[in-house]
Formats: C-alpha cells, structure tokens, sequence
DNA sequence: ATAATATATGAATACATGTTCATATGAAAG
DNA sequence: CTTTCATATGAACATGTATTCATATATTAT
C-alpha cells in the first residue's frame, strides 16, 4: 500500500531527514536562478589555466596582445579569444593606442577571488 | 633582410610594446604550472549552477543528499556526483549517521569566494 | 540470511569549451 | 590607395563535463 505517492517520490527519499522549518528557510535562501547562472558563470572565467596565467600577467603590468602571447607562450589568436572572454566578465579592460590595444584588470575583485582560491588551496 | 629570425616571432609582434625589464618581472611573478592548474580546478567546481546551489543550501544547513535533491528537484544520482566533486576538492565534508550521509561546508573560503564574486557581479 | 533504504559509481549521451587555422577588421605608413 | 602590422573573429576539431540510467555498496530492520 502508500504505493499512490511513488511517483513524486522516485528520487527522493521516504522522508525528510532535515527538519520542515529547516527545508522551508532553506528553499526561501536560495537566490533566484538568474543570479546563480550569473555566479557560475563568472567563475567559469577563473576555470581555465590560460585565462588565470593571462590575469596574472596583468597583475603586474598592462601588456598588449602580442606581448601577452609572447610572455605564455602562446598563440595571439588563442590569447585574444581568451581576453574576449575575461572582458565580456568585466575582469579586465582595454585601451586602443594606435594599431595595439592595451588590456589592464578591470578592479580589485580579481585579485580577492584569486588570493581566496590560493588561501583555500594552502589549506 | 632580418629574415633570420621569422620563426621564432611567428606568433608575436615585430618588436615588444613594454619595457624589457617588465617583461621579466611578469614572468618571473608567473607561479608554477602546477599552482595555475590547481586553482583552474578549483575555480571550476563553482562553475557550475547544480555545485553553486548544493553550496548555498548547505549555507543555511547540513542536509543529507536525497533532501539535498529535493530541495533543488534533482536526482539523488546527479546529486551525489556533485557531492563527490565538492567533496574532492575539499570544500564539503561528509558525515555518516547510519543509513545517511550528511554533508556540510569544509570551511569558510567558500562563503568568502562565493561573495566576491557576488560583489563583482553587482559590480 | 533476506529485504529495504540511502548513497555511490560506471558507462553512455548530449552539450560546452579551448585551441587552431584562415581570414577579416582597424590603424598607421609609404 | 595600397601595404603592413596588431588585433579580432568565425568555423572546425578535439577534449571536457553534467546528467541519466542501471547497478553496486553499505547500513539497518525483519
């Protein structure tokens, strides 16, 4: 018998394990989905070697292009796909001069997010 | 003439747009491969909306995995795939009580991560 | 033991993504 | 205007990954 509610329950488990009130506060915390696509999608910008190595070398300095691609290794068509993708995040920014264009870190949160990653990885 | 050395600027510009001495600092202040990669595999656990929700819920709570699935209307299955990830890369922790598994933040650096990034995105 | 339940896991599939290659755009010089 | 150089971009390919499905493991109860 109690077979009637086997459907809703296909993935879940017999019961609650959590207290209700506790599952109540905790569906009414959840942000909306747009924020948290729009978080996932910022950290997927932090997700890949070259972009990190690129947000590096701008820590230090300014750099164009090409000299982005020299200084990694790596080609200018890859490395300017990649700042495509760090602008559009508004993690860095650009400024033409002439025939080069010059790309800088947008502000201090990239610094933030990098330097909590390392403390996390040091453990 | 100047021919010569084609090859090795096939990928870079004619001549380096910052001071030589720049140069040299950005890539000495470049960490080590296996650091970059290990904070590119960090990064990409919160990039993903499932992982970022599984975060948030345990924000408020620790939870088993199926009231963790209920909660966010998921698969035990794919939820506990995540857990593993989460779990792997020490941002939650697991506990067993009998038949259950509850799981819980490892540590504060995922608040701290989360919220920069949430700083960022409201800009 | 066997059954029931919560979780974990391996394989398969569908989709996302980083790099390369070729080429286009934009700016300065001849 | 044409050429040259720095950068941007679209398509293609290869690789990575999130979910599903079926099944295995682990724990408790009968």
């Amino acid at each position: 018998m109690w077979k009637d509610h086997a459907e809703e329950t296909l993935d879940t488990c017999d019961f609650i394990h959590v207290h209700p009130d506790v599952l109540a506060r905790v569906k009414a915390a959840l942000p909306e989905e747009d924020l948290l696509y729009d978080l996932s999608d910022l950290f997927r910008i932090f997700a890949d070697s070259t972009r990190i190595r690129i947000l590096y070398v701008l820590f230090e300095s300014e750099m164009c292009v090409c000299d982005i691609a020299q200084v990694l290794g790596m080609t200018q068509s890859a490395i300017s796909h990649q700042l495509r993708a760090l602008k559009s995040a508004k993690l860095v920014k650009s400024r033409r001069e002439g025939k080069t264009v010059f790309y800088a870190l947008a502000d201090g949160h990239v610094r933030t997010i990098i330097n909590q990653g390392l403390e996390h990885i040091a453990e």
